[in-house]
DNA sequence: AACGTACACTTAT
DNA sequence: ATAAGTGTACGTT
């Protein structure tokens, strides 16, 4: 499969994207940038433009990916909401847990709204670190009203 | 603080 | 091939 990869900022981190056409295939933060486009649903989405990336595809939620039942019920969390590992655990059921660690492998952060999953009793966990979940929830909630999607 | 949970992964049989 | 040991971006008591 030829994609194409590039980066573009948040705040301090870089956002790398590998995909083509509208299938996002990996999605991930670094400190170091990487030569090249991202797609211009997802720089619309990080600066804060739209909420909207439905119409994304992304290899995540594909019916052979082990965790697909649980990252397309996480796709369903709205824009500037978030849910709980625990909820999710019961819509597909399985627990909590398992559900932390499709998390933390989710290979397309944003198309599949990882950071809209938090703990009963704080924020959670996000690699490589929560400052970024932090600044993406912070986002939404400033973006929500005037984004509704 | 300890335990329960539902796995996944590694290492040892 | 199977089993045991260890670890998880959690939740409940």
């Amino acid at each position: 499969m030829e994609m194409t990869g590039g980066s573009c900022r948040f705040g301090l981190w870089y956002v790398h994207v590998w995909w083509k056409d509208d299938t996002v295939y990996q999605v991930r933060f670094s400190p170091e940038p990487l030569d090249g486009p991202v797609h211009p649903g997802i720089v619309r989405f990080l600066a804060g433009k739209t909420g909207d990336l439905s119409y994304l595809h992304s290899v995540a939620t594909e019916p052979d990916h082990q965790y697909s039942d649980i990252y397309r019920r996480v796709r369903d969390i709205p824009y500037g909401k978030t849910s709980t590992y625990g909820e999710i655990a019961a819509l597909v059921g399985t627990s909590p847990r398992l559900v932390g660690l499709a998390m933390k492998r989710n290979p397309t952060p944003l198309v599949v709204p990882c950071h809209r999953v938090v703990s009963v009793a704080g924020i959670g966990g996000f690699s490589p670190s929560v400052d970024i979940k932090e600044a993406l929830l912070a986002m939404e909630k400033k973006n929500k009203l005037r984004l509704i999607q």
